[in-house]
RNA sequence: UGAGGUGUAGCGCAGUUUGGUAGCGCGCUUGGUUAGGGACCAAGAGGUCGUGGGUUCAAGUCCCGUCACCUCAACCA
């Protein structure tokens, strides 16, 4: 009983009081420290190659659609911003602005990108002469700067690294087409990489991005019910290509403006499989992801030959593309097993000289904590046929989770029992701006995405006739 | 930007009410014994008490200012 409360002592009870186990488990795990300046990060060692592993899958999903990778610079001209109206009145209050170089004041203050549209609308405008030269199919890897009033490490930081897709076409359907495909792409990637089961849709007018026409969202089920955007892909239509000038002399002999898209995701989807699915106990990572996959712990290290067979099936299962390690450190097996399950590792080998005599280990899953053993000789299959398995439940179990925690309302007071239980709720909404304001004042609630395919008798706000479904909930 | 809270050793905290030698637990170092769910013994190292000023013989403690961080709300990926 001692030792399960100096355990419980780590981190803050899941259930009781998620905010806190959340930034528990980001530190402890030394995923995350913070930085020296408000709102910054420190993506540690074992959280960035969490974000690596994200970049490989989703770089690999770019490429195969036909994108290419660039790089922008990160101080943009202030004027850029001013261009496109909303893009302006969206993006400046929390912009970072340069105002001194080599020590003296600059006759144009410089902002520090809070994403590349402006800049990259500006080298398009550039290099679009002709039809020929469309589509435009470029990506970039790169931070942003978004000065933030209140900040929590992954979900919201001043500075964060993230991925921004920006397209040009010659029509608006292909522009479309675009922007759909990549949401797609974000959705299968969420699914089979993070195990996250995500929603998409469009956006409300409230909820759209500055100077977008039309935004699209992935937006996941957290711990607690409440819902994070977890990727956006823009139709940006021809605003972008008027304000920065994007044309091109068609087949037919006009100047035409081009169709613009934008499309990102970021540092937040770490928070996002943090707060999916996490345990009391910690981290619960997807294997897909998980910077290690399988960690052998030795079990009365200090007997001979236990290390070099820990080394050995270390040795085996890297060979075999597991991303296996082995914690030879002095600390006890018990406090290996807490320490391992806290930061998330998908299968846990216990071997010692028992098992070794035997020819087998002992296999432990994170995510049920069911124990197996296999023999040795094949170990690279048993742990990665294990890993698959992992990997699937993870995906089905937030699968049934979302399922079941999704409701619907016919009236503002069953939308707000419904997101006080920890729900998404589907409710009828008019379409008009007051109502989505109303409902957010009332409920804490708001439209996260507009939910294709299903019709609705009565807005659950004003009652009028519902001109769309819409999935609401309490977000991040 | 509004409301609340916290700053004392690497981490978590006590000490502040009533001013008087800087404490506890974990972690860290060294040596030894241990080892299948956060082991044990012994000896150590480590602190301008967030910061600036003031009151006082004397300030972690009282007064004034200031900064940072956390939680909740509003805005965003």
């Amino acid at each position: 009983m001692a030792k399960e409360n100096q355990f419980v002592n780590q981190i803050a009870d899941i259930e009781t009081d998620f905010p806190r186990w959340y930034t528990d488990v980001v530190t402890r795990t030394k995923l995350v420290d913070y930085g020296p300046v408000k709102g910054t990060m420190v993506i540690r060692p074992y959280g960035y190659a969490i974000w690596e592993n994200i970049q490989k899958e989703l770089d690999a999903r770019f490429k195969a659609t036909g994108h290419e990778n660039a790089y922008f610079p990160l101080l943009i001209p202030y004027s850029f911003m001013t261009r496109e109206a909303e893009h302006v009145e969206g993006f400046a209050p929390e912009v970072a602005v340069v105002t001194v170089g080599g020590g003296e004041t600059l006759a144009e203050p410089l902002v520090i990108r809070p994403t590349s549209e402006t800049v990259i609308g500006e080298m398009y405008s550039k290099w679009l002469q002709s039809y020929r030269d469309l589509p435009i199919l470029i990506n970039q890897w790169a931070n942003v700067v978004r000065w933030e009033k209140t900040t929590r490490p992954f979900l919201r930081t001043s500075e964060f690294l993230w991925q921004e897709g920006h397209t040009a076409h010659a029509t608006e359907e292909e522009a479309m087409e675009e922007t759909m495909k990549m949401l797609g792409v974000y959705k299968e990637f969420a699914e089979t990489c993070l195990a996250i089961p995500v929603f998409t849709g469009r956006k409300t007018e409230k909820e759209k991005f500055a100077g977008a026409v039309a935004t699209f969202g992935m937006e996941a089920m957290m711990h607690d019910g409440k819902s994070l955007q977890a990727g956006t892909s823009h139709y940006l239509g021809q605003n972008f290509s008027k304000a920065f000038d994007i044309r091109f002399l068609d087949k037919d002999g006009t100047h035409k403006y081009a169709y613009t898209t934008s499309w990102g995701v970021s540092t937040r989807l770490i928070g996002a499989l943090i707060m999916a699915h996490g345990d009391s106990r910690g981290l619960v990572l997807p294997p897909v992801v998980a910077p290690v996959q399988a960690i052998v712990i030795p079990i009365a290290a200090k007997k001979e030959g236990v290390l070099e067979a820990a080394a050995t099936l270390k040795a085996k299962l890297r060979a075999a593309g597991v991303r296996a390690d082995c914690d030879a450190s002095d600390n006890s097996p018990g406090w290996k097993f807490n320490e391992w399950e806290m930061k998330g590792v998908p299968v846990r080998i216990e071997l010692g000289p028992r098992d070794i005599e035997a020819g087998k280990m002992v296999l432990v899953r994170r995510d049920t904590h069911e124990k197996t053993e296999a023999s040795l000789e094949n170990a690279a299959e048993a742990v990665q046929a294990l890993l698959a398995e992992v990997q699937q439940n993870l995906l089905r179990r937030a699968k049934k989770r979302k399922e079941e925690r999704i409701v619907t309302a016919e009236s503002a007071e069953e939308l707000l029992r419904g997101v006080e239980g920890g729900n998404f709720v589907k409710a009828g909404w008019c379409g008009c701006r007051e109502c989505e304001d109303k409902i957010k004042e009332q409920t804490a609630a708001s439209a996260r995405v507009i939910v294709e395919g299903e019709t609705a008798g009565k807005c659950c706000c004003c009652g009028r006739e519902a001109k769309h479904v819409v999935l609401f909930a309490r977000a991040y």
